[in-house]
DNA sequence: CCTACCGATCGGTAGG
DNA sequence: CCTACCGATCGGTAGG
């Protein structure tokens, strides 16, 4: 009975974060009420308070719990004896995927973060960089062993970032292409400009 | 006389907008409160309705002379005898320097353009797609003529313009990074992700 | 989970 | 360009 309780108020969370998740995607955090996502819900904005401390609360979940995901990759990819294009293009790959089938919560965890309470913005921003930071390190490695062209591996980084990042407009065109064609195309121009 | 005041106003209006910018950026259109901008301009609220008929407006403003700066130059480049490789090339090194030049007003049009009423939001989104089906253009006639390899246009101008957008990020390494340098890379590793 | 309600802040107006 | 001020809306609390 115990059990049962703490999984459907769990369950009643998870609901809530996705209902905060897609409505902060679509207005944005600050233009986004509490009584809207009560009002989603069919409770009143109350009521929301016996789930979250706080609006702010809402916005770090669905942040960190984000860059959870994208560090727990990572770590896979970088334990991995794959070479330095695999890695790079598991990286892609996952990022498009992602984008795919969280797209509220990768949305709001890029765009939305700049709201988050002073101390979880600095740690947010501080795992942000160092996933940037070990995804240069992979394309350094591959340099060294003539994997990739030389490059700028700064630059290179924040080409591959950006471009998969971008995805988040190409909801206009789901209906015109589909995920792998898209993956296998945007992995191609973006492998293809940076190998030997 | 009055000629001297028309340019004094207009000369107010600007730095108005300037501020308007930086500051809808920094803390987001919603999350900007007129209060604040006009703290920054050392006037009191009520008075930036001496300029400005609402915040709407100013976010308008923001969002179209941007627009308008975009559609301008690629009107110029479509009418140029260039290959499409030069031609690509040139749009994208313009958006990298847009960015360098006019970071505020490029970072405001990109992310805070869902705030615009709704009569602008439309026109907005529609120049915006104009501009992205006229550089998909380019792109195919550069397939054609052999200038570039065979791919799928549409994702490859994805892949284009989302790669020279995340240059915001790049504020962050602005020191180390020169604008050229960052111009180079970036136009290489996307303008060899396609060629032939 | 609800009703009733609060202080703070918002964009904007009137009138000078 | 300012003072004085307004109605609306916000995130959140008390108490059940």
């Amino acid at each position: 009975m115990a059990r049962i309780k703490i999984l459907s108020n769990s369950n009643r969370k998870e609901i809530i974060l996705k209902n905060a998740a897609a409505l902060f995607r679509k207005r944005g955090y600050k233009a986004a009420s509490v009584r809207e996502l009560a009002e989603r819900l069919d409770i009143e904005a109350p009521s929301l308070y016996n789930h979250f401390r706080s609006k702010a609360e809402l916005l770090k979940k669905i942040c960190f719990s984000t860059m959870v995901d994208f560090t727990g990759h990572i770590d896979m990819v970088v334990a991995s004896k794959e070479s330095n294009v695999k890695k790079t293009e598991a990286l892609i790959r996952f990022h498009i995927q992602k984008m795919y089938n969280d797209f509220d919560f990768v949305y709001v965890a890029n765009h939305e973060w700049k709201h988050l309470p002073k101390e979880d913005l600095e740690l947010f921003l501080s795992q942000r960089k160092e996933y940037e930071r070990r995804m240069i390190e992979i394309i350094i490695e591959g340099i060294n062993k003539k994997e990739f062209r030389k490059s700028h591996p700064q630059i290179t980084v924040l080409t591959i970032l950006s471009a998969v990042r971008g995805l988040e407009f190409w909801q206009r065109h789901k209906k015109e292409l589909s995920i792998t064609e898209l993956e296998d195309h945007m992995v191609h121009h973006l492998i293809n400009g940076i190998i030997q």
